[in-house]
DNA sequence: ATATATAATTAGCCTTACCTAATCTTTTTT
DNA sequence: AAAAAAGATTAGGTAAGGCTAATTATATAT
């Protein structure tokens, strides 16, 4: 009945990579992204498939099934949900929280899920930005530019990040971008396409070069 | 370096069962407790002995090592610590969290635990009254009878229970006794020992018969 | 349109953690 | 003290989830 912790991996990362994929997830690409040789990957892609979990031909990308689809955003609701959690309560940094989800996102309890999203009140965004599919699988996704296709003298908030990994999080630290900042375009040099821009916080005002790379991996809305 | 979830639970299981059979505890009791067939518990017997977590030869009782008991030590601290966390705070009783905690206990992140830990104020003990071990392992036992082994007109103060299934605390619940109660022994019935108890709490008095049986699973000090 | 490169799959193995059946050891009974 | 019973171990097998090397499909480039 309940699938196996590799198994809701699989699913996981074959979830999201469909909405980069969308006509179908590559055996490589789930390699990858699992570290985990393609040969693995095939033989598992089969038995996820007479599961009924994704949709596969031989030679051909999968993707998840409704089913699969389902399993999959309960998984990343608890991720999400215990990221949550241990930024709010635990005082972890939003660096340091994915690897311990990663764990606590396997927990079979819906008990436990349910008391969890209500402890932290029905959050909708993780502390990345991500949001947080509800006890039903229903996830809100609102249109998100990233900063690198904001115009000049726009004015934008800080909602996202599409690199998750601790060093770029850090960085982010570093020079107070945080969610919910406001991001204000001064100008972009046409050259090596940075950005100079003015964070507002609270009360500080900061004026910053941002380079094209971290302007990709900075959701705002 | 880090031991697998399987390893885990052996240890833990042979460090307990250690304490009622301190000359060495049987392959046939550790398969009892894990609901393993003994085969099995022998073949992990040995792979925990070449790591020297135990203590092991052939046809002989096991016991754990230092090391062995340190590790289990650590597994029962963070059973111990969810278990508490999701009482106080996920307002779960005291008969629905231990297979929720179960899980829990195997997470890896010191970190995680000392969060934990300091959330909860350091506590010594656990809903079921049990000592949490401290972050080095050390564990308060203080002594304690069970109810049966007190004499007439004793008072004494609910501790701890002997049979942690849900059963028993749900029947607990059922009839007020909680840790904390304060039981006065009235009288004991000589024909099938039952005991005759007034358990107070703070403004209520109630007059119980307690069998046998149920004295011997409560722990009083 | 064919040759080449890339990607995916099959074949054959390994380890972990289980199992049953058969074979010791040890303990208990008589 | 020998026989019987109980307990433990060995032998041989299974499923899950990994791997490498070899083969087969598909995609790309000339």
């Amino acid at each position: 009945m309940d699938n196996s912790l590799t198994e809701e991996n699989y699913l996981k990362v074959i979830y999201s990579l469909s909405k980069t994929q969308p006509k179908g997830v590559s055996t490589k690409s789930i390699g990858l992204a699992l570290e985990i040789k393609p040969p693995t990957v095939s033989d598992m892609l089969k038995k996820l498939n007479d599961k009924k979990l994704i949709q596969y031909a031989l030679y051909k990308g999968v993707l998840p099934t409704l089913m699969g689809e389902k399993i999959a955003l309960k998984v990343i609701r608890k991720h999400r949900l215990w990221e949550t959690f241990l930024v709010k309560h635990f005082n972890f940094k939003w660096d340091e929280v994915h690897d311990i989800a990663e764990q606590l996102e396997h927990i079979k309890s819906p008990d436990l899920v349910q008391r969890l999203d209500e402890y932290l009140d029905f959050p909708e965004h993780d502390p990345h930005g991500d949001p947080i599919p509800d006890k039903d699988g229903n996830i809100k996704i609102r249109y998100k530019r990233t900063l690198d296709q904001v115009t000049k003298n726009e004015r934008v908030i800080m909602v996202g990040v599409k690199d998750h990994t601790s060093k770029f999080l850090k960085y982010l630290d570093s020079i107070d971008v945080k969610l919910g900042s406001e991001i204000i375009v001064n100008q972009i040099i046409e050259y090596d396409k940075s950005f100079l821009v003015e964070i507002r916080e609270e009360k500080k005002k900061t004026k910053r070069s941002l380079s094209f790379l971290v302007c990709k991996n900075i959701l705002v809305g």
